[in-house]
DNA sequence: TGTTTAGGCTGT
DNA sequence: ACAGCCTAAACA
């Protein structure tokens, strides 16, 4: 009989689909889940074994396969897929495409799939035996990790869920219900990945992994939360603390990987109170300004808020605003905008209304924006609620809207005033829809707009060169077509003296603070350091063109990025060995997650007054995010497709050195034989029903 | 080092 | 309505 817990999500019980009643309703003492007690195989013979009692997903006592009467087919789909796997006579690509056919996907020419997509096709060879999905054989797309070290396609996994199922499809290990109910993407395997496929275009890019060491240990985790901040006004505060890993001058989107918190990224909609709390999220750092940017490197993101209303001046922004985008029949009008900056002076008292009193020319921010135009990057941004005569601004607060390009900039006279002003076209070209569309997707390029006012403008600036942030066809989404700005901020890795002193004053921040409510819990050192600092680590594009000529130099710096930068261990900050990832998605050594919990214990024996009470469970935080991972950490298991594609590389990286020294011009190597992994589990997992062969 | 900055608050 | 205060980043 199938044995499956409350549902996390509605409470029903994922069998007989009843909520149960609080009688009926037994909480498992060790994990903490739900189960309906009418629907256990075995349910507790008496009241105290109630008290410590452990649900079939603790016990191991998992359906026995095959399984029989289920619901929904699933008996007949799992001997479907053994017959396949038994099978000789299919090859290994025959049997991933008839495993997805019958898991409802479509079967693809992977082949042909993998070369369009441009993977590297050495990398590829690492990647591919170990990670692969084991439903669709490819790469994983949104890659989960099961606590007992395997790689799935969320979606395939989500399909397999859906049948019901709640063990590993690879090793037959239970699914733990939090996972089945919520399972969490791998960033790391994204971001590996991801850089595993290199862009169609000549260039590519080799990164360098630093972290920049924001002292964010003596911040507030909400800004205006400090007695001080709370005296003397709001912006007493503006530093609230950094949650994103990215440098103030990040041009793009925010992605997952730099969302340590909560490991989604900036996500187009997404807004915020006030200019501070925006800024704490990285969508645009100035918490006055609305432009951020530096006039000889270029403008990262904008804030509309609209300031020109008010102003004679400026009143016309808005109305202009609306006869461009009524000036096309095919509604441009959530895409399209212009604006201008400045032009008035400011000096002394900045609530003067004062009349724009000299000509506006491109240099400070206006220079900055005008660099982002020429060189097409891509510039976040954020409207506020104060744009007020925009049917785009947002109801409250501020909103990240996605990126923009700017396709042209011009100078021109104001329409009351006789001095010039800045003026630039803002075109959307986000891989996420608009928060105000229905659409699907993201942006697709279309046709610039003629723009009447072009007529009188002077200085007129337009891309000359191909823009650094395009659409790419075969992709379907905007990427960089070249290597993103190197970031400008002053970086510096943290040495083991540096980190003891951080690590000191964070600890003396912490026994200060009061409400620090991400540290609850955390006890041990290591993890403190890790989250109260939310060192950010900050992937610095430190970028080199690759022709033809240079493959071979692509290969080394990507192999070298991979190991170093994608398999690092968020605790030690090396090289992971025996890689582990936990149920929410992150990824550390075994033993530097271990070390950090030693003498936890998964329950709490407790008494009081010479009678023994239930034991409690102990919460165990991740190190990296507020999930608790008690369970997992009984019994975490190796992630061996990781660990061998660690190793491969690290192979690989090792052979192309020794032939660089050797014979530095020339550009092939020689496939080397595979060393070992000579890393073993140190004890066997408990649950696996058989031992994983992953490579032939 | 000083100046500037279209934010957000408190106080008059 | 406006003056004042704080903050941090860019830049001369």
């Amino acid at each position: 009989m199938a044995q499956l817990p409350c549902d996390g999500g509605n409470g029903n019980c994922s069998l007989c689909k009843s909520i149960p009643l609080p009688e009926e309703s037994l909480t498992c003492s060790l994990c903490g889940t739900p189960w309906h007690v009418p629907c256990l195989s075995s349910p507790p013979e008496s009241l105290a074994s109630t008290l410590q009692w452990h649900c079939p997903d603790c016990t191991g006592e998992i359906d026995p396969l095959p399984v029989s009467g289920e619901p929904d087919g699933g008996s007949e789909l799992l001997a479907s897929i053994r017959a396949i796997e038994a099978d000789d006579s299919l090859t290994d690509a025959d049997k991933a495409k008839k495993r997805q056919e019958l898991l409802g996907g479509k079967a693809d020419g992977d082949e042909d799939e993998k070369k369009s997509s441009g993977l590297n096709v050495d990398v590829l060879a690492a990647f591919g035996e170990n990670l692969e999905c084991s439903f669709c054989m490819q790469l994983p797309e949104r890659p989960v990790t099961t606590p007992c070290g395997h790689n799935f396609c969320l979606k395939c996994f989500e399909k397999w869920l859906a049948r019901g199922r709640r063990t590993c499809a690879k090793c037959r290990s239970a699914i733990p219900a939090k996972m089945a109910s919520n399972p969490r993407i791998n960033a790391s395997l994204v971001s590996a990945i991801r850089l595993a496929k290199v862009s169609k275009s000549a260039a590519s890019v080799a990164t360098a992994n630093v972290y920049h060491a924001i002292a964010n240990q003596d911040r507030p985790e909400k800004a205006y939360t400090t007695d001080r901040a709370k005296k003397t006004g709001k912006a007493n505060a503006a530093s609230g603390r950094i949650y994103v890993t990215i440098p103030s001058d990040h041009f793009g989107p925010i992605p997952a990987e730099n969302d340590p918190v909560r490991n989604q990224g900036v996500l187009v909609g997404e807004s915020w109170e006030d200019r501070m709390d925006c800024r704490q999220w990285g969508a645009h750092f100035p918490h006055i300004a609305g432009i951020a940017g530096q006039s000889k490197y270029g403008a990262q993101s904008v804030a509309l808020s609209g300031g020109y209303v008010d102003d004679e001046d400026h009143g016309e922004w808005v109305s202009l605003h609306w006869k461009v985008c009524f000036s096309f029949s095919h509604c441009s009008l959530c895409l399209l905008f212009l604006i201008i900056f400045g032009g008035r002076d400011l000096s002394g008292n900045k609530r003067t209304n004062k009349a724009q009193s000299f000509d506006q020319v491109f240099e400070h921010s206006n220079e900055a924006l005008k660099l982002s135009c020429e060189m097409g990057y891509p510039v976040r941004v954020v409207r506020s609620h104060k744009e007020k005569r925009s049917a785009y601004a947002p109801e409250e607060g501020l909103r990240y809207d996605g990126v923009y390009r700017i396709e042209k900039c011009w100078r021109k006279v104001g329409v009351q005033g006789s001095f010039k002003v800045c003026r630039y076209l803002f075109v959307r070209c986000d891989n996420e829809p608009a928060p105000w569309t229905s659409d699907e997707h993201g942006d697709r390029p279309r046709p610039l707009p003629n723009v009447p006012e072009l007529k009188m403008a002077t200085d007129l600036f337009e891309r000359n060169e191909s823009p650094s942030w395009d659409f790419n066809e075969g992709e379907g989404r905007w990427v960089w077509t070249r290597p993103p700005p190197p970031s400008q901020k002053p970086v510096h890795a943290l040495d083991a003296k540096e980190t003891k002193s951080l690590r000191k004053a964070i600890k003396a921040a912490h026994s200060n603070s009061t409400s620090k409510k991400l540290l609850n819990g955390l006890k041990s050192n290591s993890l403190l350091l890790l989250l109260s600092i939310s060192v950010v680590v900050c992937v610095v594009q430190s970028m080199r063109y690759i022709t033809s000529s240079l493959v071979y130099q692509t290969v080394v710096g990507y192999n070298r990025c991979c190991v170093d930068a994608e398999f690092k261990c968020l605790i030690c900050k090396d090289v992971m060995t025996l890689p582990v990832t936990t149920p929410c998605g992150h990824s550390f050594c075994k033993g530097c997650l271990e070390k950090g919990f030693a003498g936890k214990t998964l329950v709490r024996e407790r008494s009081r007054g010479g009678r023994t009470l239930r034991a409690r469970k102990n919460i165990i935080n991740c190190p990296c995010c507020p999930t608790d991972i008690a369970e997992f950490l009984q019994n975490p298991q190796v992630n061996t497709g990781v660990m061998e594609v660690i190793a491969k590389l690290q192979n690989m990286e090792k052979a192309e050195g020794a032939s660089v020294d050797e014979k530095e011009e020339k550009a092939e190597t020689e496939p080397e034989e595979e060393t070992p992994i000579v890393t073993e589990e140190a004890e066997p997992p408990r649950k696996r029903a058989k031992k994983l062969t992953l490579t032939q």
